[in-house]
DNA sequence: AGCACGCCGACT
DNA sequence: GTCGGCGTGCTC
C-alpha cells in the first residue's frame, strides 16, 4: 500500500520461530482486508496509541526478500521522495503478493421457510444464485443484480443470518502444467497390438493422421523408451487436428495423457561460444578492471559497433567464475531480443531474463531462480534491480544514457542507472556503465567529477565503417520545387540507390499516427482532446483522432465542426503518413512500419524484426523503437525524416538528446563491410549540433554544451527536483502551487526555486497542472534535508481543507 | 490504493 | 423514501 509508514503487528508465539526479516506474512489490514506484508524490522516496543493486531500467518520458510533489498527500498523511498510501500509495490512481482477477495456463502444454519425476516426481491435473487455455486464473489453479485452498490444488500442479508462473508487468500503463483500425450504403454511395447490399432482406425482419417504424426515425431518402433516422455499435446494438435479425435483415441486406450510441471523459462544448454577479444577490446577490459580497483563505477565510452558486448561477456564470465552474481540492465525489451539471444548462446541456462512483457508467473520464476541460485546472471529492464540478489559482484548498465531507465509514472520515479550504482555499493560490487553517447551526468562523473573511471573505445570493431552523413535541406528543396510528397531529392535518390542494390532502408520519425493534427483550412479549427490541452493525432488506419496522453479517441468529423467547411487538411508527418508517402514514391518496395501501434502485443515486435531481418521488407519506418540495438548488416541507408523535430524540444536536455538520438539511429547503418549513408532532413542545416554529430566529436559537443549548463545552473552542476501540482479545478491547482512555492522558499537550504508555471501540457485527463523546479546544491546533506522538509510541507498542505484533493507529485532527477 | 461511511441530489 | 454518485478519512 502506498502508505508512508511501516506498521507494527504482534507476533503470536506460535509463529515466533518462523519470523525472519524479509519473510512474507499475512496480516489483517483495515476491517476486512487481508494483505501480504514483508517483515521489515523486528522490535519489542509495544505501540502506545493503539493495540497491534496479530500476524495471521508466515508464508515463507526462507525469506522472499533479503535484508539488503529492504535497505535498498528504504534508500529509494528517501532519495526519490516516495513511500516505501510504493517501492515494495514496484519491487515485488504481483505473483508474490497474495490477494484477498471477499466471497459470500450461504449460511448453513439458514432456513428460508423458518426465517423470521422478510426478504426482498434482490435478496432472493442472490440467494437463488447459490443453487449453482457454493460461493460468490462481490463481482458475481454485482452481475447478478446488474447494479454497482451491492454492499447494503449483502449487509442486510448478513444481519438476516442468510449468508456469511469470508475472505479467501490465494497464492497467485501457479506453476505451468503441460498436458503430454503418449501411446498407451501396453501397445507401445507390442508391435502386433499397434498394427491392430491401425486396422481398427483405418478409414477414420482424422484419428489416423494424429497417430501417424505422433509416430513421425516419436519413432516408438525403433526405440520404445522414447514413448516414456511422449509429446506435448499442443504441438501434437497444432496442424489442425481436432481435440475430439484425440479424445476418442484416448478413450479407446490407444493414447494416454498425463500432466507435467514445466519451466516457463526455457533452459538451453551452454554452448561454449568462445569470445576472442581484439587488441583494443583487450586493453579496454584491463583498463576497466584497473579502474575497479579505485572506483566503484566505471564508464565505458565506446562508439556504436566498437564491440562493447564482447567486453561485457568476458567480464561477466570472470565475475560468475569468482562465485558472485551479475546483473545486466538493458533499456527496453526492444533491445533485449538481439543481445539476449547472443548472451544466451554463451551463458545458456544460468541466465535469467526479466522484462515487462513477461507474465507474473514468469517473473516469479526468475525471482525464485535468483534466490535458489539457478540464475546467477540476470539480463533485464529497469525493474530487475529489485530482484533478490544477495551477492552481486557486477552490475552492467548498457546504453546508460537511455531515458527509459527513468521510471516516470507511477512512483517510485527512480533512475535505474543511479539506483544500480547505489545497489552495487550496498553489495560492495562494481558498476560498469556503457554507452556510445554517455549522459552528461555520467561523463561528468567520469571526468571532472572524478567519481567514475573512464575507458574510451573510439574505433569500430572489425571491418565495419563509420557511416557517412548527409544533410538534406528541406527549405532549400522546397524553394527549388524539388520536394515530392515532403521528401527531399537527396533522400529519394539514396533510397532508390539502396533499393536498386537490394539493400535495406530504415526511416526514423519520432511521431506515431498519420499526422500530428488536422486543421480546417478555412477557419483554422484543430481537433483538441476534451480532457487534455493537446491536439488530437490523426490515425488514418482507424479513421480516428486520438489523444496520446489519455487515450481518448473520436471518429474523424466529415466536416469542420466549427464552420462546416469540408476542407480539413492533415498537418505534419507521422509514421503512418510516411509509410504512405514512401509507397507512392517507391511503389515496388515492400514497406513495414514499427511503432507502438504495430507492436502492441507480445510478439508484434519480434515478428516485424524477423520479417525485416529475413529480407522480406525493403524499407522499415519507425519511431524510437528502431533506434536501439538493431543490427542488420544489409541496412545501408538510414533516413531521419525530421531532424528539427528532435532538436526543438523545449528542455535543457534537448541538445544532448538530439545528439544521442541521431548518433544512435545513424549507428544502424552499415554495420558490416558496406559503408552506410545517413540522411538527415532539416530546415536548418547550419545548426552546430549537426556538424558535431557528423564529425562524431562527442567530447567537443560535451564541452560546449557543458558550458551552457554551467552558466544556467543545470545538471550536472545542480540537482533538479520537479514538483507537479495537480487538481481538477484550475484555481485550486494554481493556489496550491503558489502556497507550495512560498513554503519551499522558506527552507533554509541553498537552492533556487523556479515557478510555479503552468505545465507545458496544462491539462491532462481533466487535471490542471502546474510545475515548480528546484535546483539544489549537489552536496548530499542539504539534499536530504530539503527532501525531508518537502515531505512535511506536502503533508501540511494536504491537511488544509481547500487543498485536500490536490496531488503533489515529486520527481527527483527528472528526465 | 481501496474501502466504508456519510452527505446529497434525483427519481419513484 | 430510497437509490446511487461522489467526497473523505483511515488502515497497526
Amino acid at each position: 500500500m502506498p502508505i508512508p509508514r511501516m506498521f507494527t503487528y504482534r507476533i503470536p508465539s506460535s509463529l515466533s520461530e518462523q519470523i525472519k526479516i524479509g519473510s512474507r506474512v499475512i496480516v489483517q489490514f483495515g476491517k476486512k482486508k487481508v494483505l501480504t506484508g514483508i517483515i521489515g524490522k523486528v522490535h519489542s516496543k509495544a505501540p502506545q496509541a493503539y493495540d497491534a493486531k496479530p500476524l495471521l500467518d508466515v508464508l515463507d520458510d526462507t525469506p522472499s526478500v533479503n535484508p539488503l533489498q529492504i535497505r535498498f527500498w528504504v534508500w529509494m523511498a528517501e532519495y526519490y521522495c516516495c513511500h516505501i510501500g510504493e517501492v515494495m509495490l514496484a519491487a515485488l512481482p504481483s505473483g508474490l503478493r497474495l490477494s484477498s477477495e471477499s466471497k459470500v456463502q450461504l449460511n448453513p444454519n439458514f432456513n428460508p421457510e423458518e426465517s423470521p425476516y422478510p426478504l426482498d426481491e434482490r435478496e432472493i435473487k442472490i440467494l437463488d444464485a447459490f443453487e449453482n455455486s457454493s460461493e460468490l464473489s462481490y463481482e458475481d453479485c454485482e452481475k447478478i443484480l446488474g447494479i454497482k452498490t451491492i454492499h447494503p444488500i449483502l449487509k442486510s442479508l448478513v444481519t438476516k443470518e442468510a449468508i456469511l462473508i469470508f475472505e479467501r487468500v490465494q497464492d497467485k503463483y501457479s506453476p505451468k502444467v503441460e498436458t503430454r500425450i503418449r501411446i498407451h504403454p501396453n501397445i507401445a511395447k507390442d508391435k502386433k497390438a499397434l498394427e491392430a490399432v491401425f486396422e481398427n482406425i483405418s478409414g477414420k482419417a482424422k484419428q489416423e493422421s494424429i497417430l501417424l504424426k505422433y509416430l513421425r515425431d516419436v519413432p516408438v518402433f525403433n526405440n520404445p523408451q522414447l514413448n516414456e516422455k511422449g509429446l506435448d499435446k499442443a504441438s501434437l494438435l497444432e496442424e489442425g487436428d481436432s481435440e475430439s479425435s484425440l479424445k476418442t483415441l484416448i478413450k479407446n486406450g490407444v493414447f494416454e495423457s498425463y500432466k507435467q510441471v514445466v519451466n516457463r523459462i526455457d533452459e538451453t544448454a551452454v554452448t561454449a561460444g568462445k569470445i576472442v577479444l581484439s587488441e583494443k577490446q583487450g586493453i579496454a577490459l584491463s583498463e576497466i578492471k584497473n579502474h575497479f580497483n579505485s572506483f566503484q563505477a566505471t564508464l565505458l565510452h565506446g562508439i556504436t559497433g566498437s564491440g562493447k558486448t564482447e567486453i561485457y561477456i568476458q567480464l561477466i564470465k570472470e565475475v560468475l567464475d569468482s562465485g558472485s552474481q551479475v546483473l545486466m540492465l538493458l533499456p527496453e525489451i526492444a533491445l533485449t531480443t538481439q543481445i539476449v539471444s547472443r548472451l544466451k548462446q554463451v551463458f545458456g541456462g544460468q541466465m535469467g531474463v526479466y522484462h515487462s512483457k513477461y507474465s507474473d508467473n514468469e517473473r516469479v520464476e526468475v525471482w525464485n531462480g535468483v534466490i535458489s541460485g539457478r540464475f546467477p546472471f540476470v539480463v533485464g529492464v529497469r525493474s530487475s534491480i529489485f530482484l533478490p540478489f544477495d551477492s552481486l559482484g557486477l552490475i552492467i548498465v548498457d546504453e546508460e544514457h537511455e531515458s527509459s531507465y527513468k521510471q516516470f509514472d507511477p512512483a517510485p520515479r527512480f533512475h535505474a542507472r543511479d539506483a544500480a550504482v547505489m545497489l552495487s555499493y550496498f553489495h560492495q560490487a562494481k558498476t560498469l556503465l556503457g554507452s556510445a553517447t554517455p549522459s552528461f551526468e555520467s561523463y561528468h562523473n567520469a571526468t571532472e567529477g572524478g567519481k567514475y573511471g573512464l575507458v574510451e573505445l573510439p574505433e569500430r570493431y572489425g571491418k565495419a565503417n563509420l557511416p557517412e552523413f548527409h544533410l538534406a535541406d528541406l527549405a532549400g528543396d522546397k524553394r527549388k520545387n524539388l520536394l515530392k510528397v515532403d521528401t527531399t531529392r537527396l533522400m529519394r535518390e539514396r533510397i532508390q540507390e539502396a533499393l536498386d542494390r537490394q539493400e535495406q532502408v530504415l526511416i526514423f520519425q519520432n511521431r506515431r499516427g498519420y499526422s500530428p493534427y488536422i486543421q480546417c483550412e478555412d477557419c483554422g479549427w484543430t481537433g483538441q482532446c476534451i480532457q487534455c490541452d493537446v491536439s488530437l493525432t490523426y490515425h488514418q488506419f482507424s479513421e480516428e483522432l486520438r489523444c496520446h496522453y489519455c487515450g481518448y479517441k473520436e471518429k474523424v468529423p466529415p466536416a469542420c465542426p466549427a464552420c462546416g467547411s469540408s476542407q480539413l487538411a492533415t498537418m505534419g508527418m507521422g509514421t503512418e503518413r510516411i509509410e504512405e508517402s514512401l509507397s507512392l514514391l517507391f511503389p515496388e518496395a515492400r514497406i513495414g512500419r514499427m511503432d507502438l501501434d504495430t507492436t502492441r502485443n507480445k510478439y508484434g515486435y519480434q515478428k516485424l524484426l524477423d520479417e525485416f531481418g529475413a529480407g522480406h521488407l525493403d524499407i522499415l519506418v519507425g519511431t524510437q523503437m528502431i533506434t536501439k540495438g538493431l543490427d542488420f548488416g544489409n541496412v545501408t541507408v538510414v533516413g531521419i525524416w525530421d531532424g528539427d523535430r528532435i532538436l526543438n524540444f523545449p528542455d535543457f536536455r534537448s541538445g544532448e538528446r538530439a545528439y544521442q538520438q541521431i548518433t544512435q539511429v545513424a549507428g544502424r547503418a552499415g554495420r558490416r563491410e558496406t559503408k552506410g549513408n545517413v540522411i538527415v532532413q532539416t530546415r536548418r542545416p547550419d545548426e552546430a549540433i549537426y556538424q558535431q554529430v557528423i564529425k562524431g566529436d562527442y567530447f567537443e559537443f560535451y564541452r560546449q554544451e557543458l558550458h551552457e549548463r554551467k552558466k544556467f545552473y543545470y545538471p550536472p552542476f545542480v540537482k533538479l527536483i520537479k514538483i507537479t501540482t495537480r487538481n481538477s479545478d484550475y484555481k485550486t491547482a494554481e493556489k496550491a502551487a503558489m502556497a507550495l512555492h512560498q513554503y519551499m522558499a522558506g527552507i533554509a537550504v541553498k537552492k533556487i526555486v523556479l515557478g510555479p508555471e503552468k505545465a507545458m501540457i496544462g491539462r491532462i485527463k481533466n487535471q490542471y497542472q502546474f510545475e515548480s523546479i528546484i535546483k539544489l546544491d549537489r552536496s548530499g546533506s542539504s539534499q536530504s534535508e530539503f527532501k525531508q522538509k518537502l515531505g512535511e510541507i506536502i503533508i501540511q498542505l494536504n491537511g488544509k481543507p481547500e487543498f485536500r484533493s490536490v496531488r503533489f507529485v515529486v520527481d527527483v532527477d527528472p528526465n
